[in-house]
This record gives C-alpha cells, structure tokens and sequence, in this order.
DNA sequence: GTAAAGGTTACAGTAGCGGTAAGGTCAAAT
DNA sequence: ATTTGACCTTACCGCTACTGTAACCTTTAC
C-alpha cells in the first residue's frame, strides 16, 4: 500500500510518515519501481505503536526507544516501567501546574466584571503579582 | 541598570530579555555610551507583567496584547476577560487531555510487573490499542 | 491529451527560548 | 599598567514535532 492509505490506517499524516522515517523512528520503506513508498502489515503496526504512544505523551524519542524496546526478544518489562513511571511522573507535574495555574485564572476571571470599565483584576494580577 | 541587574529583579534571563525586545514584546531598551541596554522601574515592570502572564501560560503573543491593553487608558476589562477565559478553556482541556493519560498510564502501569520477563502491558496496550 | 490526484525531495516556519562563538567593555587585583 | 574575569554586544544554530509550500514526477480517469 502507498503512504497516503497507510496515512488513513494509522491516524498518521503522509508528512509525519515521512518524516518518522527521515528522523529514524521507523526503519525506511521499501519503494516500488516509481520510488513511492511501500507498506504492509508490519510497518502499519510499527506505526501504529508509535502513534499509540505519542498519543500517551511520550516523546518521540520515547516512542522510538519503547519500539526498540517491544522488538527485542531480550527485553524487560523493568525497563519499559522505568520509562512509563518518568514519563507518568513529569505528567503529574504538569497537571499539578496546570491546576495552579486554573486555580488562579479562574480566581480573577470570576472576579472580572467584564464590562466596558477599565478597572480590571485579571491586568491588576499580572501588574501587581 | 544593566541587563544582568534587570533579569536578577525580574526572574528573567538576559536572553530572555533581549529576545522580548527583538520580538517587539517590550519596546527596545535605551543605551549607555557604551551600547548596554539600560532598565529602569518602568521597564521592569513591563517585563515583570509579561513574565507573570507567561507565568500563568499566556503564550508570549498574549502577553505581549495584554501588556499593551494593560498600558491603554480607553481598555475596557471585557477584553481582558475575553482572552483570560479563552486562555482558561485551553489550559481546562489540556488538563483533561493530561488525565486521561495520566489514568491510562497508571492502569498500565499497575498492571505491570516491571521484573526480568518481557511479559508487559504497557508494551501491549502501545501494541495492541 | 489533459487534468486531477497521488507521489517525491527540499526548504522554511512555528514557540520560546538556550547554547555558543567572536568580539567589545569595565572593575578590581596584581 | 596590565591582566583577569565578569560583564556586555550581535548573530547564528539547535531543540520538538511537525505543517506548509515549492517544484517536479507518476498514475489514473475521462
């Protein structure tokens, strides 16, 4: 199959393919006799799998290290873990951040009159801390 | 002040600075004899307001409106308010996003042994869906 | 024959800086 | 007086994960 119903398979765009490959996330292509790309089952899984993960929020280094990782016969679940458990720790942090952060947005946007006056909360937080 | 004074009051590094003024964040800085920018409170404070706002996760580009509203007499604080919940709704579903992953992340997580076998549901549910 | 719909490469742009290079300046120590 | 170290300057590359665009080739349908 070309790229772009590999494209249609995967969730991926034609571009993101392409570029996949180029950054080495997934080995390159085979080509037909016209230099298109070629794909099959196997790729379509590979590529599905670093979709899966970056849809998770790994990175895409990640992504392509847990797909080394899910290839070698020798692996470990340990270290698929470790990697989870960072990642699951800096997405704890960011939505711990996340929340001050609507915590205090919401605190001056209920207090924002929100009418034609200039007297405002919201400028007088980012003015005065 | 010199630019290193200036980012040790605000939180800000001197790249940080002179990025903002190359960017048309903050308006270019006066000189000394000897070409250094020089701050004094006023400046300060407009970096500092932009600081705060990227603080709160306004993206430098509505930081830079909000100064400029922020320093405009006729402002009205309904368009303040219309950027800060604009803001709030992206930071409410990028909160969402984070938990959903967060949830799917420690169920597999959970789930997995992380010991020498290379039995792993993490690596299944990336493989499988 | 031609036009649409695919494919190819390569380069630029995005956001918000940080790192580094190559150089000028200033204050203090020698 | 000089040297050292800590400043300052500009300019450019790198980062993340793509998307957009240009210029061009191939296949397919009419």
């Amino acid at each position: 199959m070309n790229i772009a119903e590999a494209a249609k398979h995967t969730g991926l765009s034609s571009k993101t393919i392409r570029y996949y490959e180029k950054e080495g996330v997934i080995p390159p292509a085979k080509r037909s006799a016209n230099g298109y790309r070629l794909y099959d089952i196997e790729q379509l899984e590979s590529l599905l799998f670093v979709k899966r993960s970056r849809d998770l929020g790994f990175s895409l280094n990640d992504s392509h290290e847990l797909l080394l990782i899910s290839q070698d016969p020798g692996r470990t679940s340990a270290a698929v873990k470790q990697k989870a458990e960072q990642h699951l720790l800096k997405v704890n942090s960011q939505i711990e951040q996340m929340q001050k952060i609507k915590g205090v947005l919401e605190g001056v946007v209920g207090e924002c009159l929100g009418d034609e006056q200039s007297a405002c909360p919201i400028l007088d937080k980012l003015s005065q801390g």
